[in-house]
DNA sequence: ATGTGC
């Protein structure tokens, strides 16, 4: 993207001004090498959402933000019911409440280096990864339901994962407002023996490193330890979710016209919040959230199983979960007034800065963990949400490195092999059903991580918190 | 993202 054709507004803020039908401006947070990268298409996306009927504020762009379908993956928009606002699939994205986990585990990552090998061959036992993974739970029309309506409480429940758990969970592990019923049995059919599997793309389970921690006061909160072993999970709603998205887009094409909403593209296809498609989408989608929070505490709950049985005294503690694939109810202040909006994250995550009462106490006084998952070779990041991101972007941030190359062309550069060998060779064990799905994640296809979460901080999205070396990749 | 797909 050329920055001449942005307004710059300060080293890592951009706007295009509303023209023709756009009712608001863009927003882009992002220095001017990350501007220079980001494909033309991102713009072109944000000025079409800011056409989208009853949107409030911003069409806002986080720094690894890159073409997604309809809306950016990056992209973060905000409806308001009354002013005709409206709910759209594709600014969920697919993969309903895709999200990533951290969890402290009290391991010295230098007595984990005795046990790597063995440690990997075990969680890639434990973890079913690839395309159509299947696990070791079958699910029932009723346990379904339940799982639906009760996400990660319902796994607790059910004895995969632990009640403490749930305090460290976005919506405390259970959304509210779910309605199976609005599920398709097709959706529910491909669940049936998905739960605790992991999927593919760019799905992973990562025993990681803390190396670098930039703010000890809220480290300590976090419970992260420089030197100590993190487990990570990056998941979604898998089958389910991929299928409601899919239903909802063919409804919301055909919603949308009769709404008479005019679509700039017809991958934008949304319908009117208090319709009776979107009322219908909204209640599907938080079964899938419901999903993906269910999903991640069983693998999570996999992971602790394997880690324990190698290190028995370890406390496998969830630090958080967040989901970067959400429509969101939420109060937020745009004007004058406060008011209660529809939040669109995709590809993006919720920010909340020091103080605010929905952070859980323990880490209220840092504010919300933001959890970055990075590429294969270059680690993640913790960061924590900055009271400024609430008038900046809606209390959002970015969520990970972000791609700069497509899957395709990475295929052509790469072959997976030759990354597992040149990972192994930096002592990381990635450990991958399907070495083309190796490739394309492969480390040099993804934007720079560093720079995208200085961009997020000097923006003052969400504050650097510690940095984290992948050990053992398990990938999807 | 995806029982990967025109």
């Amino acid at each position: 993207m050329d920055p001449a054709l942005l307004n710059r507004v300060d080293d890592v803020t951009w706007r295009i001004e509303p023209s023709g039908p756009m009712h608001v401006p863009v927003v882009i947070f992002a220095d001017e090498a990350l501007i220079r990268d980001m494909d033309d298409k991102v713009a072109e996306q944000a000025r079409n959402v800011a056409a989208l009927p009853g949107i409030v504020g911003a069409s806002y762009v986080m720094p690894d933000a890159h073409w997604g379908y309809g809306f950016p993956i990056g992209g973060v928009a905000a409806f308001d019911a009354e002013a005709g606002g409206v709910v759209s699939a594709g600014g969920v994205g697919f993969d309903i409440s895709c999200g990533v986990r951290s969890m402290t585990t009290g391991i010295a990552a230098a007595e984990l280096e005795h046990v790597k090998e063995s440690l990997a061959e075990s969680l890639a036992r434990a973890i079913p990864a690839g395309v159509g993974s299947e696990g070791t739970i079958t699910l029932d029309a009723r346990q379904m339901d339940a799982m639906l309506a009760g996400g990660a409480a319902w796994a607790v429940e059910q004895g995969w994962g632990e009640p403490a758990d749930l305090t460290r969970i976005e919506e405390d592990g259970r959304m509210a407002g779910a309605r199976p019923d609005f599920v398709s049995n097709r959706a529910k059919e491909r669940q049936r023996r998905e739960m605790g599997t992991l999927g593919s793309g760019n799905h992973y389970l990562e025993i990681q490193a803390v190396e670098e921690i930039f703010d000890p006061t809220a480290a300590a909160a976090y419970g992260l330890v420089g030197g100590q072993v993190v487990v990570t999970i990056h998941c979604g709603s898998r089958g389910l979710g991929h299928q409601i998205g899919s239903e909802f887009l063919i409804e919301m094409a055909a919603a949308a016209q009769a709404a008479g909403i005019a679509l700039p593209d017809r991958e934008l296809a949304c319908a009117p919040i208090l319709s009776e498609v979107g009322q219908r989408y909204l209640g599907a989608m938080r079964a899938g959230i419901n999903c993906a929070l269910a999903n991640r505490e069983i693998l999570g709950h996999f992971a602790r199983r394997v880690l324990r049985h190698f290190f028995p005294r370890a406390e496998v503690r969830l630090l958080f979960d967040v989901s970067h694939n959400t429509c969101k109810v939420e109060r937020h202040r745009t004007g004058r007034r406060e008011r209660e909006l529809f939040v669109h994250r995709k590809g993006a995550t919720r920010a909340l800065g020091p103080g605010h009462p929905e952070v859980p106490a323990p880490l209220r006084a840092a504010g919300q963990p933001v959890l970055i998952g990075g590429s294969m070779g270059t680690g993640s990041w913790v960061l924590a949400g900055m009271a400024q991101s609430e008038e900046r972007a809606l209390a959002s941030a970015c969520h990970g490195a972000g791609r700069a190359m497509s899957r395709h062309a990475a295929l052509h550069r790469w072959s997976g092999r030759q990354i597992v060998d040149e990972l192994a060779m930096r002592g990381i064990l990635v450990r991958s059903p399907s070495l083309r799905g190796v490739a394309e994640e492969a480390p040099g296809a993804y934007k720079d991580v560093a720079a995208v979460v200085l961009a997020a901080e000097h923006a003052g999205l969400a504050r650097r918190v510690a940095r984290l070396r992948p050990m053992i990749v398990i990938k999807g």
